[in-house]
Order: C-alpha cells, then structure tokens, then sequence
RNA sequence: GCCGGGGUGGCGGAAUUGGUAGACGCAGCGGAUUCAAAAUCCGCCGCUAGUGAUAGUGUGCGGGUUCGAGUCCCGCCCUCGGCACCA
C-alpha cells in the first residue's frame, strides 16, 4: 500500500460554484486537445467506436433536443473510452438549407454571413455543454472543400447511370419556389412551408435509389439487428414491396393517330392473381392513355373523368371517400378467357402506382366490391374460405382474404390454393407472352435539384451544341458565391452573370451554368464518413475504412425514412463504385425522444390561441391534483393546452443557454438524461432541474467535507467494518452493479438514480467513522458520475487527489463492484402464502433449499394465513422469496 | 381504415425480462436549524377503512394460463407514432 502521508490534499472550494469548475475543465480539455482521436491509438487495445449524432443545422441556437441527443452520445464515449476502446464522437453543421434564405430576406443578410455566425454560436455552446467531441474534424456542409464531393460524386453517378435527368410532373411548393420529393410532401402539403403544392413540369436530376429497393429492403430486414424493430418497419413499409403479377389485357383500342394505344396491351399489377377469373370489370387512373382518350371520343365523359381527379389525398379524405367511377364504352380482352371486359374510370386508381389500371375483382376485393355495387356490375365469386357461404348482398371480411382459400368457378384453377393458383396463373399469363411474376415497389427515385440559391451547385453544364455536359473533375468545386442576399423573386443566380457565364467543356463555346442546386439531403447523406476521414485529398480515404460502418448513430426519429434511407442508399452507390467494401453505414441505431413541455395560452379572437411560455405561468391545479391552468404575474388566467413538442408555435420550448447559465452545464446534462429513458418522450419540469442540481451540490459537500480522510486513506479493510458500514459499502456496489448494467444497455436515466442511491448509502456513514470507505465510495462515485458530469467529477477528482494516485478521469480504469461486498450474512426472503406475500424471513445467505422451505414452513405469518392447513408445497426463488401453498 | 409503440401514485419514472409493484427523483406534509427567510438536515408520503396495530385493495378495462402476472395469452378501450384506396 502507498504510504499515506506523501498524498497531497488540496484546499476544496465548501460549495459548488458551477461556472468556475465548468470553465477550468473545459480549458483544461481544450488546453490538452483531450478529445482528440486518433486511428489506431495503441493506448485503447478494445479497438475503435465510432458514434456520431445527426448533424443539426445552424438555426442560431442550440435547443433541448440537441442537449439530449449529444449528452447521450457524450456519456456513451466516455464510458467507452474508460472501458478502452478508441472512441470517436464528431461534430459538423448541416449548413445549407432554405432557412438561411428566409433570414436572410427576413434580415438582409447573405446566408452565408448569417450561417457562420450561428455556427460560431453553436458551437460555443456545444463546447459549453462540455462535450467530448474531436473539433478537428469539424466540417460545414456549405464549405466548398465539402460540398466538391458532392459534385465530383454527382459526376460519377451521371457516368454510371445511377443519376440521370429526366422531365417530370413534380411537385412545386409555390411558398419555397422549389420541387419537392414525393416523400416532402406531406398531406399534399410542402414538409417545410406547410403550402398547398401544385403539380409542374420541370426538368431535374433523379438518382437512381429504386435500383437498390431489393437490396435496401432485404437489408432492412436481415441486416440490421442494431436497429429498433420499429425502425426496420417503418423502413420496410416506405420501400413498399409487393410481390404479384403484371399482365395484360390485350385490346385494339387506338389513339387520335390510330395507333393501338400502349401497344394494344393495358397492363395491370396485382397480388390476387389467384382471382384473375372473377374479373368483372377493369379501372383505370383518370390519367391513365385509355381514360385520356375515352374522354377525346366522347366529349361528354371528359368533364366526368376530370372530376374523378378531385379529392384530397390525406388518408383521413382518402379513407372517407366515395368509389366513384365511368364507364368508357371501351372494351379490352381477358387473356386468359378471351371475354369482353369493360374499361372504367375510377377515382380509387392511382396513376404514379404499378401502371396506373387495375383489374376489377368486386367479390374479393373491398374497393372493387364497393364500386361494383354502387354501378350494378356483376359479382363473381372465386375463391372459397372453409365453409363460409358467399353472398353479394354485404362484404365481409373473408371475401379477402388472402391465401387462405381454395379456388372455385374457376375452370381449371378450382382447388388450388392460393400460391399454386398464382403460379399457374402465371405460367398460362406467361405462355402467352403476356405477364409474368413481378414486384413492385412504393419507393421512388430521388429528386435532388432544387430551384434555390443556398446548396451546393449542380456541377454541369449547358451548351447549345452539346447539349448538357458534366464539369470536368478538374474544374471542381463549382463554388457557389457567397454574397447574395434572395429578395424572394427566384433564385439570385438566374441574374449572376460572373456565375452563369462558362464555356462548354466538350466544344469551347460559350454556355451556361446550371443554376440549379442540390437538395440538402446529398449533404447529408454521407458526412458522418468525411468526418473519419477529416480534410482528405479525395472523397474519402483509408481511415473511413478504420472507423467506419459506424458503431452507434443517434438522432430524432423523424429522420426515420428519408435520411436514413438516402443515407443507406449513398454508401452503397460508393460501395459500388469502389469507394469503400461496406454495404451498410450504421451498425447501431438510438432514436432518442421528444422533448416535450406543457402548453399555456388565453383565447384569442376567432378562437385563436395566444400562446404563453410556461415559464410565465403560475400553474394551477384541480382537487386531483391535476394541472388545470395557470396565472399570470398580473393575474390574468391562462388555459392548460395539454402537452406537446417544444417549438416556437406554442412558445413553450427551453433555451439551454438559460439553463447552462443559471445550473451549469453538468445540471442540464444530469436533467435531461435523469427524466426518462434515452428514446422516451420527456416531458420538461423546473422543479426536477433543481432536484439535479442539489444532487451535485451534495456531492461536492460530501467530496469537500471529507477531502482529507479521502486523500489520504487506504483501501477497505472488511474485517473491521461495522454492521451499518458493510450494509452501506453492500448498497455502494450493489448500485455499481446495476450503473455498469444499464451503462451496457444505454438506459441512462437508471445510471443516474444509482449515482444518487451510491451518496445516499455513502452518507449515511459519518465522518471520520470509516475514512477507507469514503475513499473507496467517491472512487467508485466520481468514476459512475463522470460520464454524466464530466466537470465536476473531474474537479473533484484532482481535488482529492485521484488524479496523482490513478491518473486523469478521463483514462481511469471503469469500476467493477467487488464481490465480497455484495455477500451478505443474512438475507431476507418474502414470505408468500398461496402466491399472496405476507411477511418476509430472514436466513443465513448459505441456507439450502430445505432450510428455507423448515423456516417458512414454520412462519408464523403461514399459520395465520394459511388457516392452520398444512403446506402442499413450497416454492422457493433463491435470493428473492419462498412460496408456501397450503 | 391498416400497421407499430405505449397506458404503473399528485408528477417524471423504476422493477436486470414470470418472483416483495412504486427504486431514484420532483411536488406535498410534519419536524430541526434560523431573530426571520433562503439554503441545509431528519421523518412521513398509492388508495380505502381504522386513533392504532392492521386489514382490504391496487400497474387502462374484462377474461384466461400459473404456486405466483405490470411482465405471458384472448377480447376490448384510450393514446402517441408510421402509412399505402398499393391492386
């Protein structure tokens, strides 16, 4: 053992003073680039962990939802690196974006200028937050020495033809000036501006992501077991693959030029194959070739068709309305019995899914029966379910059921079940050249131009002779000036001659510049591995080999289905074109929880909501102790709005600067993690704020009040402990048991109540009564504590001289509970008569079976609930209770 | 409408996965300290009945399996997400 008195004790500061212990910790980190990771760091033999948070966008401020996210990744690497393993945790700024054009209408500013100076905010405040992040490998997506790669893998996916340009009907938010993405439009509303979008023909850049659906899908579900079961679903479902046959029915129906429309052949896609003969009728889109020229043939059906395109398409509308339909008069062949089937138009038949048509089969088809009903078309059963009895009169829910039938009326289909009724659908469909099996997929492909001045620009080039013509490599990045400030009339480099004017790279003529950008989503689609490999010379180079596919992702759930998919989509285009040899680029995936908060406000005119921040109001309750409402200062009564999403609407979110300011940054990060678990919502409360900070001031009280017989004990001589010091050092590992467990299973808000059970069990030994166990309890304290609070738990450390004695806290071996400390004497059991607990016993922790079954036999509590009968059995669960049934 | 989470004290939540429900914290109540307050410390704190020991009851509702159910099964209700009239 070390000799006592050569260890040095401090003088300790008697109180917690946040802001001066946050400000030398973080110099101090700063000061010796603490944080700094390295590839192959021989200090950390567990290899290396790479986790990384969602790039947020530099809006001006950090809000509660980055606290959480980051504190999240902070204490999942620093556990990690205590445990040895070579930690990596980035930070980059998702920097171009229509925000900044907003504000910069809105401000006169260039959102370049406005851009760099909320990142320079931002990252100060992250630095606040005393997070362990890597600084040198900072990167803003607006920066050209990123957004080049952007361009030069732009280039590469047009020579590979997994970009390609197309003209399209799109959707055109009218608010933003731009294309939105089918998946950006959300209830036929643009997902950012909340505009009604119209439909528009514009050219643009698609990339191929339906290419990779299969592979996308079947990772989804095979390879991803770091993923949340829910994630995987909801990713499943936006890939939508359905598997069915696409065949035709053939037709000599002709167009204005009497050419056979789409070949004489309109195709259909279904699932039900093992239907086809209960066709009765075929719907198509009221865009679809055939319905477009019913409507030239006869005049009077083209208003009913172009009605049939009303209706919203929200699901709430969409499950609401009515089938509705025409009759074109046109008629198309059944392929396999030759019959006339007639062509309708229905509104329940989209364009943009399969090809647009469907074959109507009323009796096994809900839509189909609804429509067939209402227009009087023939209803045919084909397939049976048991012994269940059809009847038109009224759909029910076997009608529809899929594989669990036979097939019936259906010459020589009868009685096949479902899969063999398909297959040899398939194969007659197929034999006469005119279907086959088939998947179709909901995915669609990705559109990335954007009619906006602040993203990266798309790198070509259009000439007059040679048409559009990619930037040469060596002419990248297309820099993107940085002095306009949009006034809202389009985007600033329509007008920008110095920008717009190039000459083409094939012929030399002079040409113009595309000014077209790309959505923010490419930017985002691959940083997390320029971050690995920090201001390389290329894309990416061998150290994304090192740290990537990255071991822990952490980030809202609302990027759930187009980030991560585009993400996913993105790694395995450069896989493909030789960029690296994973397929897949996060491992592990934590969607943390809202942050939520109650909403306050006094009625408006025309029932409009004044909101009022919550931290104005006096809150009130009713006799249940539920919140009710609230006052003002002035007394004026506000209405409870219940709980929902911090945001500016209802101006009920919480700035984390006011909370760093007034707790600390350790109080803040110690609060968001103690509310809830790490993907639960949390809902916010003042009062629990101060509850975590009145623990870290008990800390240091209790750390300060024994420096001395801290610095300078010996370890825990057992022997000599008394009976409340074993129970109080049982509690201390016991509680160090559990933090390690939940460390694993990254259930934070645990880890923190065990950090609060340790100094409650630590103090309940006084002063001066067992120095070697005040020393071995802030040992184990500060070690458990610090992922959580790494500033205070690093002052205290020094202070008592742990840091001279074990090194920094940083790279302190993590503490494991010692088992002799968790062997107890005597242990109690609950007493349970017939599976009701009545009382408990208490044994000798060495007592077998029979004991314990003798000394509950005998319990008395057994003989008063047990009436006096004798036991039947007894049950016992070791350590835990013993069950005595009479 | 379909799919997937989730419903536990006044509140946030725990229960190492079938074994003492309510850990830990917040709020509240009582006390100590103080001239007083703040801060701090000690005690109580699911509900019902009872002065009390205690008894009954209790994890959204109704059933079931089990010696034993917050946890598993069946049927509902509510709520939060996701979505596709997807043929």
């Amino acid at each position: 053992m070390r000799c006592a008195s050569s260890r040095h004790v401090q003088v300790m500061e008697p109180t917690y003073n946040h802001k001066a212990v946050e400000t030398a910790a973080q110099t101090h980190w700063s000061a010796t680039d603490a944080y700094r990771a390295v590839e192959n760091d021989p200090r950390f033999p567990k290899g290396k962990y790479y986790a990384c948070s969602m790039l947020p966008y530099p809006s001006g401020k950090l809000h509660m939802g980055h606290v959480r996210n980051y504190t999240i990744n902070d204490m999942l690497v620093r556990y990690l690196r205590m445990q040895g393993h070579n930690v990596l945790m980035p930070m980059g700024w998702d920097a171009f974006g229509l925000p900044a054009e907003n504000a910069a209408m809105k401000g006169k500013v260039a959102p370049a200028a406005w851009t760099y100076e909320n990142i320079r905010v931002m990252k100060s405040q992250c630095q606040a937050l005393g997070l362990a992040i890597d600084w040198s490998r900072e990167l803003a997506t607006c920066d050209p020495a990123y957004y080049k790669w952007n361009q030069w893998f732009f280039v590469k996916m047009l020579e590979n033809g997994l970009a390609y340009r197309k003209t399209q009907i799109v959707n055109w938010d009218p608010v933003d000036q731009t294309v939105l993405a089918n998946e950006q439009v959300i209830d036929g509303r643009g997902w950012r501006s909340g505009a009604v979008v119209e439909k528009r023909e514009i050219p643009g850049y698609y990339l191929n992501i339906t290419k990779y659906a299969d592979e996308l899908l079947d990772a989804t579900l095979n390879s991803l077991p770091g993923w949340s079961d829910r994630l995987r679903l909801i990713q499943e479902n936006w890939i939508g693959k359905s598997e069915g046959v696409r065949f035709a029915f053939p037709h000599d129906i002709k167009d204005a030029a009497g050419k056979p429309i789409q070949d004489g052949r309109m195709y259909v896609f279904t699932t039900r194959a093992d239907t086809i003969m209960g066709v009765t009728f075929v719907a198509v889109a009221p865009e679809h070739p055939l319905a477009v020229r019913a409507g030239e043939l006869n005049p009077v059906l083209a208003p009913k068709i172009e009605a049939l395109k009303q209706g919203g398409t929200t699901e709430a509308e969409l499950a609401l309305k009515e089938k509705e339909g025409v009759a074109t008069g046109l008629f198309v062949t059944h392929p396999l019995t030759g019959d006339k089937v007639e062509v309708w138009v229905g509104n329940y038949v989209l364009i943009t899914y399969g090809d647009g048509a469907v074959m109507g089969v009323p009796a096994h088809d809900e839509r189909d029966f609804a429509f067939a009903k209402k227009y009087n078309l023939p209803i045919k059963q084909v397939v049976a379910v048991g012994n269940h009895s059809f009847d038109i009169a009224a759909w029910q829910e076997w009608y529809g059921a899929k594989g669990e039938g036979t097939g019936v009326n259906s010459g020589k289909y009868d009685g096949l079940k479902f899969k063999d009724c398909v297959d040899a659908v398939a194969a007659d469909l197929a034999a006469k050249g005119l279907g086959e099996k088939k998947a179709t997929f909901r995915l669609r492909d990705w559109g990335i131009s954007r009619q906006r001045y602040w993203g990266t620009p798309i790198p070509v080039i259009h000439c007059d002779d040679c048409g559009v013509v990619p930037v040469p490599e060596k002419d990248l990045p297309v820099v993107l000036p940085e002095h306009h400030i949009p006034d809202g009339s389009g985007n600033p480099l329509n007008k920008d001659e110095a920008f717009l004017k190039c000459s083409c790279p094939k012929c030399g003529k002079p040409a113009r510049r595309e000014t077209d950008t790309m959505d923010t989503f490419v930017d985002s689609a691959w940083y997390y591995m320029r971050y690995a490999s920090a201001n390389a010379e290329t894309m990416v180079d061998a150290r994304n080999d090192y740290w990537m596919p990255m071991d822990q992702y952490i980030g809202g759930i609302e990027h759930a289905v187009l980030h991560l998919l585009y993400a996913r989509f993105w790694t395995k285009a450069m896989r493909d074109l030789g960029l690296l040899k994973f397929d897949e680029p996060f491992k592990r995936m934590t969607n943390h929880g809202m942050l939520l908060n109650h909403i306050f406000y006094t009625p408006g005119s025309h029932g409009a909501k004044n909101f009022i921040p919550p931290t104005e109001v006096k809150v009130t309750h009713d006799d249940k102790g539920h919140i009710n409402g609230g006052t003002l200062a002035d007394g004026t009564r506000v209405e409870y709005g219940g709980i929902g999403k911090m945001g500016k609407t209802e101006r009920n979110g919480v700035d984390p600067q006011d909370l760093i300011d007034k707790y600390g940054a350790d109080t803040a990060r110690l609060y968001v993690m103690f509310v809830g678990g790490p993907e639960d919502p949390a809902v916010w409360s003042d009062t629990a704020v101060e509850g975590a900070m009145r623990f870290l001031r008990r800390v240091w009280a209790y750390c300060a009040d024994r420096a001395e017989e801290i610095a300078t004990s010996g370890t825990v001589d057992v022997a000599t402990l008394s009976a409340e010091q074993k129970s109080a050092r049982f509690e201390l590992h016991n509680a160090l048991k559990q933090s390690n467990f939940d460390y694993e299973r990254q259930q934070y808000n645990t880890v923190v109540s065990a950090t609060m059970k340790m100094l409650n069990a630590l103090e309940t030994v006084k002063r001066g009564a067992c120095p070697a166990l005040s020393r071995e309890g802030a040992s184990v304290l500060l070690r458990t504590l610090y992922p959580v609070a790494p500033h205070i738990t690093c002052q205290l450390w020094v202070d008592l001289g742990f840091e001279q004695s074990e090194g920094s806290l940083l790279d302190a071996k993590w503490p494991q509970p010692d088992a002799a400390a968790l062997v107890q004497d005597q242990i109690k059991l609950a007493l349970q008569v017939n599976g009701k607990t009545r009382g408990e016993i208490v044994v000798p922790s060495s007592a077998d079976k029979a004991t314990i079954e003798a000394v509950a036999a005998a319990a008395p509590d057994v003989a008063k609930f047990g009436e006096g009968r004798t036991p039947k059995k007894i049950i016992v669960v070791p350590g835990r209770l013993v069950n005595v049934v009479v």
